[in-house]
Order: structure tokens, then sequence, then C-alpha cells
DNA sequence: ATATAAGATGTAACGCGTTACATTTGTTGT
DNA sequence: ACAACAAATGTAACGCGTTACATCTTATAT
């Protein structure tokens, strides 16, 4: 096998020392003495030696590596945790791997399967096939039998009565789906309507869900005529007001799925010669950054992402580091409205 | 130090057999006796065992991992490029590191640092400080000190005379903006405009000298007051056109340093009463997103996405293996028109 | 039946940094 | 000057999979 660039053992040679005095050094172990420090460290600087993460890694079974396992990157919302998961790993001096499923299990399965064999400290799973509205299985298996006992946090799901070593973090947005009608109704909205989204889909459900039992908190009528599920994109978004208009009684306000949608909703009804938020007040999730550029832009409810990526991070980390997690290894964070352009009281008499 | 999970050497024990056997069943050698290899197979299913990556690695100075930093993956272009390559690089079993330097020189350096510790495969750079205008010395003078003799490859960007072991790929920026006018002059438009991008970073430097350029191949004028440069976001669009309209005399056609800037050229027209594409075209580049959730949606000049990740990986490959690259290191790749709602034909008279 | 080749498996060194434990050097006390 | 202890450094095993080389079986040839 040819040999690396230089080793410990190289820069041990060099300085008539032992390759434990080197490691010392490198580790600022405070047992070396001055002289031998300033040798060994010029020595190294001399050679611009960098230890091998793999050969420290492989004695200390702490890789300083964590594994993110989400659908796509292109999508906003992934890519913004995505970002604030990196923020905090540097902290822990923690490199990550991105791993996109393209939502595709099989690659989910893959990719959990690389890591493990990779000896990531440990992973976090965003927006897969564990959610607080189902559990697959097959891949909650997977996990128990390939990278038991690493530490697994789940964002926006839940597994702890599944897998031993894992927490979770996420947005509570049945909380949110009341702010949001609180909002909505506070400007004057007594008619809301529900667009995009696709039951099964634990953000589908838990809005919907909030959306019925805020009925008896708020002063407001929802039909059910004015619920149109469809998707998560844009096309859902355009597909699902183009439903809504058909009805002979329209609401006041729209609550979308999330931004992608609720563009597609402002455009349409844009585009159909209705004035947002004039006609239609109309109300977004997630804070994405098609929100900021729709126009008008767009009203949203917005995660929490800073604390999302923090959290989850921080509980990986006690549990690598087997720190006492207290009782609390699953957390809601609150979302926040965002106002923009597209949500003011309704037109006076609608 | 505490024993990992199960070891090549627990599933030899247990087989009694050497853990060369064992290690030739996992690496499907052929000298394996057929009875042999069922028994360890059946040992190693038992156990889900999977080898430790780490120690592999360590020997075979392959690690089967490539390196990506890039300044931010919720930029839609990044994000999609990196798609791509982790797409490719699965075809390779590799898997890959990705780091966003937030635009910040430190944390480039830091994550290059990181990533040749952890003895990348190899490193593909990616809208850093390393593009065809400019080099930045300091971090080329890493590179070679540091990860050399590990593989790089740049997108969008040059630094072959500076470093042994590299390649790049890139959109020839330059062609596109030849396309870009002779579609617009083949539509009718004889005044063009340039809004948005910044001096001193490539893609704008090429586009603006593309344009100077175009005057001798095309029939079109193009004033110096019709170029407005700004940035290279939604405000930097809006920015440059509100300037342009102060302009006593108006091209019919705008080229966008990209789609971000142009939906924002396009958002401010229509808010000032302007018609899109009746009194401008607006043409973006890139094909992000946001070109299809604008009223009208951007034709814009796109980026061959897959062939950009798929041969920066395979340049890559063709480098850690060492197979010989013959005289093609850089390649630069055909950028094409994708129609769509934002040029026409300008209004008669115009 | 014995030599020779081919097939199968084992042995041990290797990649490289870390650390428990052993050994050497230096210091303080009397 | 020598014990007793502290400080500094060295030795070697360890983590774990791979592979060159050695050894042992079994098959083919004569």
């Amino acid at each position: 096998m040819r040999k690396n660039k230089v080793s410990i053992r190289d820069i041990a040679r060099e300085c008539k020392v032992s390759v434990a005095t080197v490691s010392r050094v490198l580790n600022n172990s405070d047992v070396v003495k001055e002289e031998t420090r300033n040798l060994v460290q010029s020595v190294i600087d001399k050679h611009n030696y960098r230890p091998n993460e793999l050969a420290r890694g492989l004695y200390t079974q702490r890789t300083k590596t964590i594994g993110v396992i989400l659908p796509e990157v292109t999508s906003h919302f992934f890519a913004k945790v995505f970002i604030e998961i990196e923020k905090s790993a540097i902290e822990y001096e923690q490199t990550v791997f991105l791993c996109n499923t393209l939502s595709d299990n099989e690659l989910q399965d893959f990719y959990t399967l690389r890591l493990s064999e990779k000896q990531v400290d440990g992973l976090i799973l965003l927006g897969g096939r564990v959610n607080e509205t189902k559990t697959d299985v097959q891949y909650v298996n997977l996990l128990k039998n390939i990278v038991y006992p690493t530490p697994v946090v789940i964002i926006n799901g839940k597994l702890d009565n599944y897998y031993d070593n894992c927490a979770s973090v996420g947005s509570d947005e049945h909380e949110a789906m009341f702010q949001a009608i609180s909002y909505l109704t506070s400007l004057g909205h007594k008619k809301i309507g529900f667009l995009g989204g696709k039951t099964g889909i634990m953000s589908t459900d838990i809005k919907l869900k909030a959306l019925y039992e805020a009925k008896s908190a708020f002063d407001f009528t929802m039909k059910e005529e004015w619920i149109k599920l469809s998707s998560y994109d844009y096309q859902g978004g355009v597909q699902a007001i183009l439903e809504l208009l058909q009805e002979k009684e329209l609401p006041t306000a729209i609550i979308a799925i999330n931004d992608e949608a609720a563009a597609g909703i402002v455009n349409t009804c844009i585009a159909k010669g209705y004035n947002v938020p004039g006609d239609f007040s109309v109300l977004g999730f997630d804070n994405s950054s098609i929100s900021t550029i729709t126009m008008p832009s767009i009203t949203t409810v917005s995660h929490s992402y800073e604390k999302l990526g923090s959290l989850s991070v921080e509980f990986l980390n006690n549990m690598i580091d087997e720190k006492p997690m207290k009782d609390v290894t699953n957390i809601s964070l609150k979302m926040h409205i965002v106002e923009r352009g597209s949500c003011t009281e309704p037109r006076a008499g609608a």
C-alpha cells in the first residue's frame, strides 16, 4: 500500500521523540515540556502535518461527523434547516454528511446504511418516513438492527417508542394554526378556507385537525367546500384555488398549506382578476424565500429555523456524550407570524 | 477503550475461520469455497455485521467520500448542482460532505482543512474564491500545502496553473450571452439593456464582455445608460430597474444577471404599471425555481445542471483513480434557453 | 503412487493516532 | 548524597479491515 502524506511517525522520527509525545502535542496535553512542544510544533508546521482523522476516529470511536438525511435540499425549508444544523455542528467540531433521499425509500435505506458504516456519531432525520402520523416499520427495523446504538434525532417526527437512543425536535404546527386563525379573525375575517396539502401527510393532518378544533375557540365559519387539498407545491396552490373559485360562496381569508402553494394561490387570484389581499387574504406557512417575491409578498407563519437546527444538534450531542437528557427528549417549538403584504382586514360587506 | 459493535474478528471467531477469509467474503473474492462463504455470510447476516469504513479507509487510503464546498445551499443554483453531484457520486459509491462557507473566507479555510483531515478522496469547489476572474492566492496556498495531492474540481473556475491535481467544469456564459442576444434580436428587439450583477464577479464580467462583443455580430444597440449593475438578488433587480426607469430612452428588452434579479425586475415593472413582456421583455439566467413563479414566468438561460454535476464527479474520479485525463481537464458546457412568459417581440413602434 | 499444480485458508504486518503503563530524567528534602 | 516524588518521555497494544505471503488441501498428471 502506497504511503500517504506525512504521518505522526515521520514527525516523531524527525524530532527524535516518540509518537506519544507528538500525539501529546497535537492534543495539547499539559505534560509536555515547553521546549519539546516547541520543537515538535515547529516540525509539524514545517511539514503542514495534519493528523489523519480516520486513524483517530478508529481508536477513539468518535468521528466528529454527523449525518443528515432529508428528501431534497432544493426545497427551501430543508435547505434552511440544514444550514442551521451545520452552523451548530461546527460548534461541536462536527462535519456533516448530507444525503438527499429524493423521497425514494430505497435510497433512504441505502444512505442510512452508508452513514452507519462511516461511523457517524449521530444521525438527524428530517421529513422522512418517521413522523407523527405514521411510522415506517421497515425503516425503524433498519435503524434498530444496523444503526443502533448510534443516536438519532428526528425533526418533525417521533420515534422514541421504537428506538432507544433518540430524541425529537419539531415545530408546533397545531399551535401555529391557532395563531394563524387568531390573526385572521383579529383582522376581522369570519370566513376562512384552507388550500393545498394532502391527507396522510403530517403537516396537513395536524393543520386540519387544528382548524376544526379552532372553531370552538374563535368566531369564524369554515365550510367543507372551502377546504381543497392537492399538494405541497406551487401547482398544488393553483389547482386548489381554481377549484375553490368554482364555489358560489367564497371565504375572505385563505390559509395555504405552505408558501409555495400560497404563491400559486396569490398569482392565480391575480391572474383571474381578483385582488389580494383585497378580495382574499392569503396566509402561508414556512417563511420560504418564495414568500418575499410574489406580489403582494406573502404573510406567513415561520418556523424557528435556527432553534430547530441548534436544538437538534444539541440533543444529538447530549446523547452522543451520554449526558442525561432529563425528561426533555421531545420538543415542540413555537412558530411565529411574519407579516407581509397578503393579509388585511376583509373588504367591507364581504 | 470500549468495544464497538461486532467486528470482523468476532465474525471470524464464530465461524472458526480467519479474518482474512471473512474479509474475502466481504469483498466477494472468488477464491472462497462456496460452503465457507455461505457459513460466513450467514453469520454476517445473523449479526447484521457491517464493516467499519474507517478501518477500511485507513488501510486502503480511500474513503469513498468526497467534499463539496459552496457558499450556501439555500441558493437554488447551488442546491441544484449539489443534488446532481450527489446523484453522480452514488454511482462511484461515494458519500458527500457538504460544507457551506456562507461566503466567509475563514470558514472556507476551516472546512477545507477539515475535509482534508477526514481524508476525502476529492474535493469539489463551487462559487468560491477561485474563479476565472480572480484567484485567491492565500486559499490556493492552503490547497497546495494541505490538501495536495488530493484532487480538486472547480466548478465555474480555473486553477490548473496553480494546483497540479485539478480540473474544472463550467457553463459557457460567454456563449450563453450570445445565445440570449441572438434570441432577443430574432424576436425583433433592437434595444437591449443589462441589469444586476456586480463587476469583479466572474459571471458579471463575462456577460458584460460578451455583450460588448456581440454588438458586432448582431444588429442591436446597447447604450451605457442601459447597463445598471447592483447585486445578484431580488432586491438587486428592483434597484437596477428603478434606476433604468429614470432614463428618458428605454430599451425594449432587458437581460438580467440571473433569475432572482429578473424576478425583481418583472415585479417592479408590473408594480409601476408597465407590462411584461409587452413593454419590456425580460430574460433571466440560471433557470432557478423562482423563474416559474413570477407572473409572467421568466424566460431564462439554463445551466446543464445534470451535466455540470456528473462531469465534475467523473473528472474527480478520473483523477482519484489516476486515469489519464488526456487534454480535457477543463470543460465549458453549453447553456440553453428555456422559453417561458417574459419575452415576446417588441411592441410595434417601440 | 508420487510429483506438480491449483485451490483454499491462515498468519501477520500494515495503515495511523491514542493512551495505559513503564521507564527515565529532574527536583526537593534532609 | 540519597531517598522520595514529580515531571517528562517512551513502549507497545489497541481500534479494525486488507492483503502479500506462507501453508495446507485437494485435484490432475504421469
